[in-house]
DNA sequence: GTCTATATGCAGATAGAC
DNA sequence: GTCTATCTGCATATAGAC
C-alpha cells in the first residue's frame, strides 16, 4: 500500500530535495519510470546517487512522489468544476481553460498518465477516487441536457473520451506532430498549442448545437 | 542505421517465430520496451531465453521488428485515402473507419506508438516518410474547403490532433476509463468502444458543419 | 547532509551440448 | 532448432567516513 504523499509547492525552491524532484521530472518524461536512471536524475539535479537515497529510500517512491505531486495539482481545479453549477456548456469551457492552463505549465504530464495507466492502473485509479475526482454529477447533468433537447445526444463517456483525447493529444504527440506538420519548429509548435483552447471549445460547441 | 524489416503476416501461425512476435506484442504492450524483460517474453512464447536470442539477436531489433511491423500495417490504408479524390467529408469517415478497424485489431498499437514517440521519435518520423507516408495532399484539400464556404475554418494540424485524439483515447486510457466510467466491465467498455466510430464521425461532421 | 566505495541482484547476451 | 549453464555489465541500494 502506498502513501499519496502531498505535493512539493511549499519548498524553498533551491533545496536539495527539490532540486531532486525538478531532475526527477525531467528524466521521468523523457525516459518513464522504466527507462530512468538514477544515476542520470542524480546528474540532472547535481548531486549524487547516494544522495538521492537519503531523500528518496527507493526509486518506486520518488516515481510516486513525482507522479502523484504533479498529478494532485491538476485535480481540485477539476472536482470544483464538476460539482459546480454552471450552465453545461460553461463547464465544457472551464474544463478545457483548466486542462489547458495546467498543460502549458506541466507539458509532460500526459505523457506521463498514459505510461502510469498502463503500469498501475489501480494504483492510479484509487488516487483519483481518495482526492475526490467523481463525474457522477456532471454525468447526470448531460443526460438532463440531452434529454431537454439542448444539446444533441451524447453519452459522459463518449464526450469526455473526445474532449480529454483533444486536449492531450498534442502534448502526447509532441515529438511527432512537431516533426511531421511544423517542419520541426518549435515555436510555431507553441503557437499551435496556445491556440488549442479555443479550437477545441468551439469545435466541442458546434458538434453538440442542436438543429435550428 | 535500423533495417524497417517486413512485417510476419505471411508466416506460419504456430511458427516458433509466430510464436515470439505475439508474446513479445503482449509483453512490450504491458511494459514498454524498458519495462520488457526478455524472460518474461519467452516466458509467455514458451520456450526459453536463448532461443529467443536465436531468433532475435537483441531486445532492440525485436522490439523493432515487433513494432513496425504492425505500424507498417496500419500506413498504406492511411495513404491510399489521403492521396485519393473522394469529397473531403468521406474522407474524414474512410480516416475514422480504417482506423477504426486496424484499432480493434490492434488495441495496443496507441500506447505502443505513444511510448515510442518519446523514445525514438526521429526513427518513428524517419518511418513514416520512408513508407510514403505524406500530408500534403490533404492538408491542402483543407485549405480549399474552407476557402469555398463548405466547411467551418481548421486549419490541418488542429483538424488532424483532434480526429486523432478522439480516435486513439480510448484506446490510450482504456485501463482508467474502464475502471472509472464502466465500473471495469470489459464487456461493456467494448460495446463503448464499438460505438466510437459512428460518434466521432457525427462529431466531427457537426463542428464542421457551416450555418445555414 | 554529503560524499566515496561497495554490495547485491538481475537482465541481456553468449557458449556449447544435443 | 532447442536446450542448460554461464558470463558480463549495469542499476538499485547500502555502509560508513567526513
Amino acid at each position: 500500500m502506498v502513501k499519496f504523499v502531498k505535493n512539493s509547492l511549499n519548498m524553498c525552491p533551491d533545496s536539495t530535495k527539490e532540486k531532486i524532484i525538478q531532475a526527477a521530472q525531467q528524466v521521468f518524461i523523457r525516459k518513464g519510470m522504466d527507462g530512468a536512471r538514477m544515476q542520470e536524475i542524480a546528474d540532472e539535479a547535481g548531486i549524487n546517487k547516494a544522495l538521492l537515497h537519503y531523500y528518496f529510500h527507493s526509486k518506486e517512491q520518488l516515481f510516486n512522489d513525482v507522479f502523484y505531486g504533479v498529478l494532485s495539482q491538476l485535480i481540485p481545479g477539476l472536482i470544483e468544476i464538476f460539482k459546480g453549477n454552471e450552465p453545461f456548456l460553461e463547464k465544457i469551457e472551464a474544463i478545457v481553460a483548466e486542462y489547458d492552463t495546467y498543460m502549458s505549465k506541466n507539458p509532460f504530464l500526459p505523457q506521463f498518465v498514459i505510461r502510469e495507466i498502463n503500469r498501475d492502473p489501480d494504483q492510479l485509479s484509487r488516487f483519483m477516487s481518495d482526492q475526490g475526482l467523481d463525474f457522477s454529477h456532471i454525468e447526470a447533468m448531460i443526460e438532463i441536457e440531452v434529454n431537454k433537447g439542448n444539446i444533441r445526444p451524447i453519452s459522459f463517456p463518449h464526450l469526455f473520451a473526445n474532449l480529454i483525447g483533444m486536449i492531450v493529444m498534442p502534448y502526447i504527440g509532441r515529438p511527432l506532430f512537431q516533426r511531421k506538420l511544423f517542419r520541426n519548429d518549435p515555436v510555431k509548435y507553441d503557437q499551435f498549442l496556445q491556440e488549442r483552447k479555443a479550437v477545441i471549445t468551439s469545435f466541442v460547441k458546434q458538434s453538440l448545437k442542436v438543429e435550428r
